[in-house]
DNA sequence: CAGAATGTTCCACTATGTGAGACGATGTTT
DNA sequence: AAACATCGTCTCACATAGTGGAACATTCTG
């Protein structure tokens, strides 16, 4: 794959690539493994992995030798899941929808040019949190990705849309950009968006961008279903309900951004108090 | 000037500084507001948050100027959780191990000089994932904390002990180094580790460490309860269940690890792009 | 035991990040 | 309204901090 390099920002820039690149791994990966798919030279990857470890970002078992990602992820990622993400404040629509509709329901935002889900509903296993949430998938052939670059800022989307692979799944799957602009343009008229079997043959979905009051996205609400239960029409019936929890849902984040009058909190070297 | 964080290594350890300084904040925060608690200098600091929004781990609100953790964080420790922590291995013994004795159930690793509690089964509800787990507790004052510190490599325990806050949460705590390494010789001797209301009133625990078959320390897994509903004598007949489910995750942990003959498995949903 | 992998260390070079201070844009006080 | 205060942004001379080629050490492999 060519480095493409826009912006390589400095050296932490490399470190958080690296991070990236050992998380691709779906399993410990040793340095050389990593030098191959990171483009760096041999000691600054060296180094740049015994400054992670010893930051506690990850892990180096001295066995195996092999490296893995910290458990100090975990504890940043559950501070970014509850502050930034809208999952918990999202959290009671979803299940609201969940019932309603009875589909499975999916909550995402953009992650750079990749729809990252942070939360989602079966409509019958129960959340299985980390399993689910968390996971990315692409953008120009996902409701929720489609609903929410139709609604993203013009440079956010100059940035993004050149990074799309434009993978041809199915048959349906949009493979070039421009087709990809046009279909936009379709969906900010709309105001939702569809996607017609064009990541996974069989499923479907509707999905709406989540705005807040001002009109800037915040992420993409969709309800999926496959076809052999219902169709695009069917879906469609549901869109009120899908448009109403997006509406709430902004104004969860409206109410709780604002009234933020409370000081300067806690001494942050303390530790949360948590039984054991 | 309290030198926080371990020895804060070059521009890479300052970037993840301030991270962990924006988690530090319940709320979206500003930058005076990050300069008064990182150290820094107020255009370094501006520069490294310019570079870690441009990298995604942190989010920048216009409106309000504010920084927030950004999703990226989200979707790398999905990856930590699956990958690195004991949590999806261990899913299967706790859940057996929480319907046998009907108690509360944590299993924990150490981040740090801090306890960070990877998953936990509550006595009734299901599993609230995100809001347990990723939460970090002392160490020197919880069971899983004592258990896994007394299985520490010396080299470990050196470094993590000077940072125990002592902190005396009720008259039970252990509040001088002295007397943990002590507790700690017994918690080695005996195999496993009391929490006698140390770190909250008339919560008790018993909690035995994870060790790899190889004698490493993995983490630490507890049994909880009031001492309203239980004792201590109660707790320790269910310790060979625990030692037991212990032991379990160390086998499966071995047999993980270890098969890592295969290749890149799946195309694993689109590894995103670093450089770009 | 040669040979080829690996992980680790060294060190001269300079690219990178540094931080006091200047600037302009809001917002607050007299 | 003018004077003041505060905050985010930007600049620039400087040296720290990161770089990467190459040599070294240490295991696997044939």
């Amino acid at each position: 794959m060519t480095e493409v390099r826009p912006p390589g920002d400095g050296t932490v820039g490399k470190a958080l690539g690296v991070l990236d690149r050992v998380a691709g791994f779906g399993r410990p990966a040793r340095l050389a493994e990593l030098q191959t798919v990171c483009g760096l030279p041999k000691a600054t990857l060296y180094r740049l992995l015994q400054t992670l470890v010893s930051q506690g970002m990850l892990t180096h078992d001295p066995d195996t030798q092999t490296y893995a990602l910290g458990v100090r992820l975990v504890r940043l990622a559950h501070a970014a899941w509850t502050q930034s993400s809208l999952a918990p404040l999202a959290r009671q629509h979803l299940d609201r929808l969940s019932a309603e509709t009875g589909d499975t329901v999916h909550l995402a935002q953009l992650d750079g040019a990749h729809v990252l889900y942070v939360d989602k509903r079966n409509a019958r296993r129960p959340v299985d949190m980390f399993s689910q949430a968390g996971r990315v998938g692409p953008a120009y052939c996902t409701g929720v990705g489609k609903a929410m670059l139709a609604f993203a800022e013009p440079s956010v989307l100059d940035r993004v849309l050149p990074q799309q692979s434009f993978h041809g799944f199915t048959p349906s799957t949009i493979t070039d950009e421009a087709a990809l602009r046009q279909e936009l343009a379709q969906i900010r008229a709309d105001g939702h968006a569809f996607d017609r079997e064009e990541h996974e043959p069989g499923i479907i979905c509707v999905a709406v961008p989540v705005l807040s009051l001002r009109g800037r996205l915040l992420g993409g609400l969709s309800i999926t279903g496959s076809v052999t239960r219902c169709s695009l029409d069917g879906l469609t019936d549901e869109l009120p309900k899908l448009t109403a929890a997006a509406q709430a849902i902004a104004e969860d984040v409206a109410a709780w951004r604002f009234p933020e009058a409370e000081p300067a909190s806690l001494a942050a070297n303390e530790v949360p108090n948590v039984r054991s």
